[in-house]
DNA sequence: CAACTAAGTTAGTGACCACTCACATACTTC
DNA sequence: GAAGTATGTGAGTGGTCACTAACTTAGTTG
């Protein structure tokens, strides 16, 4: 059996879809490169022709993770600055965040950090957006601080589930960080 | 050659530091019983007699780091209440944070948290870590959110290792959150 | 249509890994 | 000192995994 042909950017963009999934789920050592192929609906070793290791992959899951959160804070901001950028941006983070995926994966490349390459990306995707929120908002540290803070909260309040935990600190937790997320 | 014998209680915490270390450089998925069993000192399948499978071993890691964060944040909170006891709090954190692996290790939990058995332990203990802020503050919502927040930065600060990382951004990030990490 | 290139597969391979089994050796107790 | 129990090991085992080699098929171009 042999799939659809396909150029190969637009192969290498199907298989980061499914790499990120996969990954989202079990992590940078827990995820099977055989998992993601076929979820990608090819081969394994082509895998290895797209991506020429399982870390570079993983490499683009996380840079491309980073990207979508950029262009959703540069979007959300434009046009504003100060607290009226930060708010936007904050609302746009939630938005992101229906997504558990991009969440998931991004604790997963904070813990897989321990590699240089992949720290490396990390900070990088990090970084931009770390400059984008100061440049938008125009606020000193402190502000970009409680910013960043607050997200990564949410992060672990998600990986946690915490939004499904029906106890009085989760939801008062959840409240305060980010009421997008509360189901009933 | 054999090991010197010892009560399997002892043995077992022994095993546990072993595997904390190697849990914190790998997290759960990347890291073999065979590495925590020779930085152990031991044989591998001793491993399975003191802990049934690798993921209980794992929990009982993550319990062990979440415990000793409590007391380190129960003494330091002693006889204190408000934002005394939240600042000696914050304080006895950064202490604790020298030792890195703690840290990563609270990350990888994170991560790890979509299995459920993982999940729960997690939960439990940031759940008894969190009550106790509120218990021994009395400090509205706001305040616990907040410590907390700061916390999980801090924790992602130290796994990019920003300390380490001579950029302006990143330096003042750290200024912000954890002066005591400063390196130089 | 022949030569070339790009997309994709099948069938491995050597290494590793969680976990088991059967056995050995040291303390304890009567 | 014999019997019992707790501590520990050596030698597997079935399975998985990242990655490779060699081949096929589909477009493309002169």
């Amino acid at each position: 059996m042999t799939a659809v042909r396909m150029g190969a950017d637009e192969r290498r963009e199907l298989v980061v879809g499914a790499a990120l999934t996969e990954f989202a789920r079990s992590g940078y050592a827990g995820t099977s490169t055989e998992a993601i192929a076929k979820r990608a609906g090819i081969s394994q070793p082509y895998v290895f022709r797209l991506f020429d290791t399982k870390k570079d992959l993983f490499i683009a899951v996380v840079t491309s993770c980073f990207n979508r959160v950029y262009n959703a804070f540069l979007a959300a901001a434009d046009g504003k600055a100060g607290m009226d950028a930060k708010e936007a941006m904050g609302q746009a983070y939630t938005v992101l965040l229906q997504d558990r995926e991009l969440l998931t994966t991004q604790m997963h490349a904070y813990a897989a950090a321990d590699d240089p390459e992949i720290r490396e990306a990390t900070r990088n995707g990090f970084r931009r957006l770390w400059l984008l929120v100061q440049r938008a908002t125009g606020l000193p540290d402190e502000g970009i601080v409680e910013f960043f803070a607050t997200g990564m909260l949410i992060n672990v309040a998600a990986s946690l589930d915490l939004p499904h935990l029906r106890e009085p600190w989760a939801q008062g937790l959840i409240a305060l960080t980010c009421p997008d997320m509360i189901v009933d």
